[in-house]
DNA sequence: TGGATAATAGTACGAGCGTTCGGATTTTTT
DNA sequence: AAAAAATCCGAACGCTCGTACTATTATCCA
């Protein structure tokens, strides 16, 4: 691998960390040129505009996400197991984020009235996340594990609605137990539209 | 009244429009001036910084929130017909706002890691708004309209995780139907915890 | 190891930002 | 109506931003 490779890779590190607090708006090439000992030139070379190097950071960001919580979701056999797994890695997931930061649920704030390309892009991925959300638990109606009726699109509406409080509460307001509140939350959501005993099995 | 407060007071309405859609930290000086036909320092002359104009437009969008959602639903007797009204009221205050921008939400993510006054007052906001909901809650367990068990901060925190559900899906991504995803996500909250029969009496 | 090529630094530009200041103009008060 | 005070403008300052261009240094390949 070339050098220049290597430290294009470390500058988007940086970068991904720094939008994260500052959100990609918030992204400067100074100060992101100060926290990697560079000339704000050196750093600019490797993109070829400030919207490209949001870009590179939105699309690095999404990556992390697949890796750490759909891929390994989908080792869960379907239906509710593989359902609770993806909240749970999610809700950890945003655990961490408190410190930093979401860019998704930043960037939904940030670029809900400014067009162009990278709102194009932050659209389709969390289409895409609660696209994932809505097949898995269509999947877990279909396999008996949710009743028959239960309306698939109103489940994710209410799970992202619990992981957007969750950064609300703890994040901004800095409230502790915020957790414990989403984890109750979806508890209750799957008692509401849970079938009644049988783990995962076929319905009647 | 003076013309300097009368100009005054148009450009904070003019300031809290751009505000909502452009953020707190969007607002600029210019940009106000320029929609005011007026100079920069013309309209800078009005307040002493521009923080002292980012508080300003924070309190006066407090103070047109509890005129519309807050103070109406004083007038509804304690218990869960004014807990209706204010989620009600709630919901129809961001649906317009689908279009314009939540000050609250949009500075949740805005300050959420940005120290300062303007932090300080935004969060006493917030917190004051889930205390008044806080306090409803528990009259409506006291009154007997819900069950005694009731974890009423939990039901805040969903409450407020449904309101962001909606801003999410309706602005950022601009899905129908989210109010109506909303105002079903609070059917259920309030079926889970409403006791059985009896509207509005005491408890057994 | 030398020559081609890639990677970085340095400098400068124009635009927009918040803010300051002095003067012109209008409004209010006496 | 005259004096006082409030209001607004215009220009300028120092700063930071993204970006373009040139030159220097480091790296890669033959």
């Amino acid at each position: 691998m070339r050098k220049g490779e290597l430290t294009r890779a470390a500058i988007l590190d940086v970068a991904l960390e720094l939008a994260s607090r500052e959100g990609l708006e918030g992204l400067t090439i100074g100060l992101l040129a100060d926290k990697m000992n560079m000339s704000k030139s050196g750093v600019f070379a490797h993109f070829g505009s400030r919207e490209d190097l949001q870009m590179e950071v939105l699309k690095l960001y999404h990556h992390r996400f697949e890796q750490e919580v759909f891929f390994p979701s989908m080792q869960e056999p379907r239906g509710i197991l593989r359902l609770e797994s993806m909240f749970a890695r999610w809700i950890k997931r945003v655990s961490v984020e408190i410190a930093s930061g979401c860019i998704y649920i930043s960037g939904a704030v940030e670029y809900d009235d400014r067009p162009g390309p990278i709102r194009e892009e932050l659209v389709s991925m969390v289409r895409a996340w609660q696209g994932a959300l809505l097949r898995c638990v269509t999947q877990s109606i279909a396999c008996g594990d949710l009743k028959a009726g239960t309306d698939a699109g109103q489940m994710v509406y209410e799970m992202y609605g619990l992981i957007l409080a969750l950064h609300h509460d703890a994040r901004f307001l800095r409230r502790p137990g915020s957790v414990e509140r989403t984890q109750l939350g979806f508890k209750r959501l799957i008692d509401t539209y849970q079938n009644a005993q049988p783990p995962s099995q076929a319905a009647p």
